[in-house]
DNA sequence: ACGTACAGTGGTAACGCTACTATATAAAAA
DNA sequence: TTTTTATATAGTAGCGTTACCACTGTACGT
C-alpha cells in the first residue's frame, strides 16, 4: 500500500480512501491511485483489514452431510448470497458425528468467521450452539430450538406435510405408516403434526398411523420400512410417509429387494425433493423445500446480523410445494 | 492476550510462547498461563495471527457444482483433511458459469486463502488459474492442463475407461456409441483414449464408435442419447458409454421416456459412481472414482505446499474400480 | 575464582491496514 | 477585506500477534 501511495504520489490514507470509496478524494488523484494499483498489481491484505476492522468478512456454514443434496443445495444458496456481499463461506461438514460437534465450534472460534449458519440435522440442543453463539451471530436453518432464541430460516414443513397427507387421503388410502425424523428435532415434530393434521382433516384417525422414528439417513429408511411393512397383507399400510427423501429412498430400496410393488402395493412419499427423487423408479412423490432459496435467506440474514442489524422475531417460513409423481397412487 | 498475561503474571511473549508451544517456558508458568486462558475464556485473534504470520490457515476450494455428488464427496474429503491440520476451507461453487471464473479468483485473492484446490469441471485453460497461481499454491483435481505445470490429483481414468470398455466387449457388444466429455478437458480425453484402448484390445475397431461430445450435465446426456440412439434398429449401438454418471443418467432418462429398455435394448454405463448411480433402475454400471480420498489427497498436498514443500513432479493417480450393476448386460 | 553456556524471561518493533485528527487550500459569506 | 465554512490531503496511533533481541540468573567447566 505504501508502494502504491508512493507511485501515485499520495499518502497512504488517500489510497485507503479510494480503496474503500469513502472520504473525499478528487477525481484526479483517484485516477492516479487506481493506475498505481493496477501498475503494481496491488491486492489489499485482507488479514490486516480484518484485524483493523475487527471482522473477517467470512461466515461459517455447518451442515451434517454435504452429500445429502438438500444440504448441497442449501450450501449453493449460501455461497451465492455471500458472494454478493463479498463474504466468504467456510465449510464445516459435520458428517453426522458428534466429533464434529466439538471440532467445528473450535475451528470456527477466534474471529475466523463473523457468524455461523447452523444446520445440525439431528442433534438435540447442542452445547456447541451456545459456544457458537458466544462467538457471534448464529442463524439456524430448517430447525428451531425451543429453548434458544435463535433466528431460524425454515420452510413451511407443517403445511407441506399436511398437503402430502391430504394427497394420500384423497387418493383413497386408509392405512398409513410413517417413518418420522428424530423426535428431538423441531422440524421432525412439525412434519409429524402436519401429517396428523392432514389425516385428521381427511377423516382418518391419526392415532391409527404406525410410526417409527428414523435418523434421516437412507439406512434407517430401509430398516424401518422393513419393520412397518412386514405385517400380514391385510393389515399392511397402503401408504408410507417418510419425513425426508433419503429415508423414502431407503424404503423404496427395501421394497425393491423384497419385491413389493410401489405404488401398487404401497405408496411411498418423501420430503425435500432432492434432485435424485425424480430419477428413481417410481419417481418419488414428495414436498419441495426451496433449499437454495433458504440458503440465500440464511446468508442474507446472517450477514445483516453481522452488520449489527437485529434479527426479526420470527421469520416467515419459506413456502413449500407438493410434487406428485409416480410413487403415490390409488391403493 | 494482554489480560491473560496480566492475570498469569507473565509477559505477553510468554503467553505467545505457550500458545504456540515454542520457546522455553517452565512448566509452572505454562500452567499458570493455561489457567488464565481458561479463566478469561481467551481466544486468540486469528486475524492478527494471520497478519503477523502472513498466512491465513485457510484454503479455497473451487468446484463447478456442489450438487453433483462427485464434487460434494470431494469437498467432504477436503474439509476432513483440512480439519486435521486446523485449516479452514472456503467454498466457491462456480455453478458452471463463467461469471464464477472471474468472481472466484477475485474473491480468493488478497491473502484470504493460502492456496486453492481447483476443479473447474470443463473450462479450457482458464485465465483465472494463472491469476490464482500468482496468489499462491494451486492443486488441480481430476484434470490437468497440458500447458501449465500444476500438481494434479487425478484418478486413473484411462484404466477405468479401458476396463469398462473391456467389460462391454466381454459381454459381447459390437456396436458402441459414446457420450464423451468436452474435448478441451484433459480428463475427458483420458477416458476417451481408455475406451478406445479397451475396445481395440477386445478386437473392436474404435473408429467405428459413434461419439458425441457433452458437457457432463444430465441434460446433455439426455439430448445426445437421443442423437445416438435414434437410428434404425439394425444399426443402433447396443452399448452406450457415458463419460460420467450424470450424462449416463440423462441417457437413462431418455430411454425411459422413449421406452427403450435398458439393458435389454441398449447397455448404458457411466463414470464416477455417484451415490445416486446405484439407486437407479436399472442400477448403473460405472467406474468408481474415490472422490473422498481424492479430496483428502488434494488437501494434504496443498497444505504441504503452503508450508513450503515442493509438489512432486507427477502424482500417482488414484486407483479406480469397475462396478458392474444392472445397466450393462449381453446384447 | 572466573568465564562460559544456556534455560527462562520480558520488551518491543513490526505485520498492513483504517480512521481519527490536524492541517492546508479553496469557496462562500460577512 | 476578513472570517467562516467546506473540501481535500497527510500524519499517525493503534488493531492483536509473533519473533527477534536483550537481559537475568543458575549450573558447569576450567
Amino acid at each position: 500500500m505504501k508502494d502504491v501511495a508512493e507511485q501515485a504520489q499520495v499518502s497512504v490514507s488517500t489510497v485507503s480512501y479510494v480503496l474503500n470509496n469513502r472520504g473525499q478524494v478528487s477525481e484526479a488523484r483517484k485516477a492516479r491511485v487506481m493506475n498505481a494499483i493496477r501498475a503494481l498489481d496491488y491486492i489489499p491484505n485482507e488479514s490486516a483489514r480484518n484485524l483493523k476492522r475487527q471482522s473477517a468478512s467470512t461466515i461459517g456454514l455447518v451442515v451434517p452431510d454435504l452429500v445429502n443434496q438438500f444440504f448441497s443445495q442449501l450450501a449453493r444458496g449460501v455461497v451465492k448470497e455471500a458472494a454478493l456481499h463479498d463474504v466468504l463461506v467456510v465449510l464445516c461438514s459435520a458428517e453426522n458425528t458428534e466429533e464434529a460437534e466439538f471440532g467445528n465450534a473450535r475451528l470456527l472460534r477466534s474471529k475466523r468467521v463473523d457468524g455461523v449458519i447452523y444446520e445440525s440435522g439431528f442433534q438435540e440442543s447442542p452445547r456447541s450452539l451456545l459456544e457458537l453463539q458466544s462467538l457471534g451471530p448464529v442463524v439456524l436453518v430448517d430447525e428451531r430450538f425451543p429453548g434458544l432464541e435463535l433466528p431460524a430460516v425454515v420452510a413451511d414443513g407443517r403445511r407441506g406435510a399436511r398437503e402430502i397427507a391430504a394427497h394420500l387421503v384423497e387418493l383413497g388410502h386408509e392405512r398409513f405408516a410413517c417413518i418420522a425424523g428424530p423426535t428431538t428435532h423441531w422440524t421432525s415434530e412439525q412434519r409429524l403434526s402436519g401429517y396428523r393434521e392432514g389425516l385428521a382433516m381427511g377423516g382418518i384417525d391419526p392415532d391409527e398411523m404406525d410410526i417409527q422414528t428414523g435418523d434421516y439417513q437412507m439406512a434407517s429408511g430401509y430398516k424401518l420400512a422393513g419393520v412397518l411393512l412386514s405385517v400380514p397383507e391385510s393389515k399392511r399400510p397402503t401408504a408410507l410417509i417418510c419425513a425426508n427423501d433419503l429415508m423414502a429412498i431407503g424404503a423404496l430400496e427395501y421394497c425393491r429387494s423384497n419385491t413389493i410393488n410401489v405404488p401398487e402395493a404401497v405408496s411411498i412419499v418423501g420430503f425435500d425433493d432432492i434432485p435424485t427423487a425424480e430419477l428413481l423408479t417410481p419417481r418419488l412423490t414428495t414436498v419441495r423445500q426451496p433449499a437454495y432459496e433458504m440458503g440465500m435467506s440464511a446468508a442474507k440474514l446472517l450477514i445483516a446480523m453481522t452488520q449489527g442489524e437485529q434479527p426479526p422475531d420470527l421469520l416467515e417460513p419459506h413456502p413449500v410445494e407438493l410434487v406428485v409423481r409416480e410413487s403415490s397412487a390409488r391403493p
